[in-house]
DNA sequence: ATATTAAATGACAACAGTGTCGTTTTTTAT
DNA sequence: ATAAAAAACGACACTGTTGTCATTTAATAT
């Protein structure tokens, strides 16, 4: 084909972005190479190159999205008129989560990805950002807790955000590895909700 | 060389493991070929395929020593009279080499052996039990604890356990990736303190 | 000293994955 | 219809890694 509308290679892209996010998650980022994501497109290979011409770039953008949609995610837990309530709603969908589809996401892409290409000076800003981006989001509801005197924290916001962060992903990492039951996920949540409770100091309960 | 002793060949098999140990930390276990440990050791290709024929067989032997001295640091917290003192030096040591030495350390490759193999079956076995035995140490910890009034936790021993567990993973990965500072580590010993002193209610503190 | 044994060597064939590029195909404009 | 443009194709040369094995070398036994 030639010549084609902007909307068509969008939606190519699409399709490429979509493919290699299976992938990845089927078999991993570092186990996925170029050749697979071709073979499972229904595209040749110089139509991908001509997309994406590392599985590199696919991860950062599908990455993005991902990182997008839970902040439209987050955003709505902020709409609610407890942000004690809204913490508690977040840690159930971690539960739940946990438990249901744990390894269909792609968050363990993303550990991997991490822990794999840290050593690569120049990627350390991005992993930065994306902590900072974090625990902008956690500390923020924090905050406004605070401003509406729901909370009292005895720890700074960000300390607090780091911790939630944390837990949330030892217990996605641990899931995946060895199974929600094994990783007790329904403790692990249980115990972050005890230490928050407590340096959040909530008022007004449940 | 030829019919040499038993004791030749343990020499030979701890250098290539030596050698082994600071390449996978240098850059990473998949990244690391066998060609890679060739180059390092001072032995012929043949000759390395003669000990261990996969970078695999070789991170197995160095996770097996690792672990058992970790044991070995941690049959020695409990020689301590206080077991809260022994969570706090633990603790303390956590800390310390979040800020020293992680990025020397075999953690991250441990960490990016788990995120990258866990989807095949017979390793799940293997996380399983490593899984357990740490639980098992901290639990064990806790439990001499609860024996000797120390403390009178509100959750399980395995639950606690694993919230130590996790918050170190967590603090290790971060603190290497972006660095200690960023990773907050003061912070997140301190929200761990926290919790702790209070799911384990502990008597005669410090 | 010499023979025996096996440890160690390193060249090599086989394989997997990459990136390119000349060719084909299809769309749009005329 | 036809021409022009570029999207898509896929064969191919190239590179890096692996596992092997005939050969060399050195330790031990006699």
């Amino acid at each position: 084909m030639p010549k084609v509308t902007e909307e068509h290679k969008k939606k190519r892209r699409r399709e490429i972005l979509d493919v290699a996010k299976k992938v990845f998650i089927k078999q991993g980022f570092q186990a996925t190479t170029m050749s697979d994501i071709v073979s499972a497109s229904n595209m040749s290979r110089g139509g991908v190159y001509s997309y994406f011409s590392t599985t590199d770039e696919m991860y950062k953008a599908i990455i993005a999205e991902n990182d997008q949609s839970f902040e439209a995610y987050f955003q709505n837990l902020m709409q609610m008129k407890s942000y004690w309530n809204a913490l508690l709603i977040y840690l159930d969908d971690l539960e739940r989560s946990a438990y249901d589809d744990v390894r269909e996401g792609f968050g363990i892409v993303a550990y991997e990805y991490l822990v794999m290409t840290w050593r690569e000076k120049e990627r350390i800003q991005f992993f930065k950002d994306r902590v900072d981006q974090y625990i902008k989001l956690f500390a923020g509801l924090i905050e406004s807790g605070v401003k509406r005197e729901e909370f009292h924290p005895v720890q700074s916001s960000e300390a607090i955000a780091l911790m939630i962060i944390n837990t949330n992903d030892a217990v996605y990492l641990l899931s995946m590895t060895v199974g929600a039951d094994k990783a007790r996920v329904k403790d692990q949540v249980k115990s972050l909700k005890i230490y928050l409770r407590y340096v959040l100091q909530v008022k007004h309960i449940e």
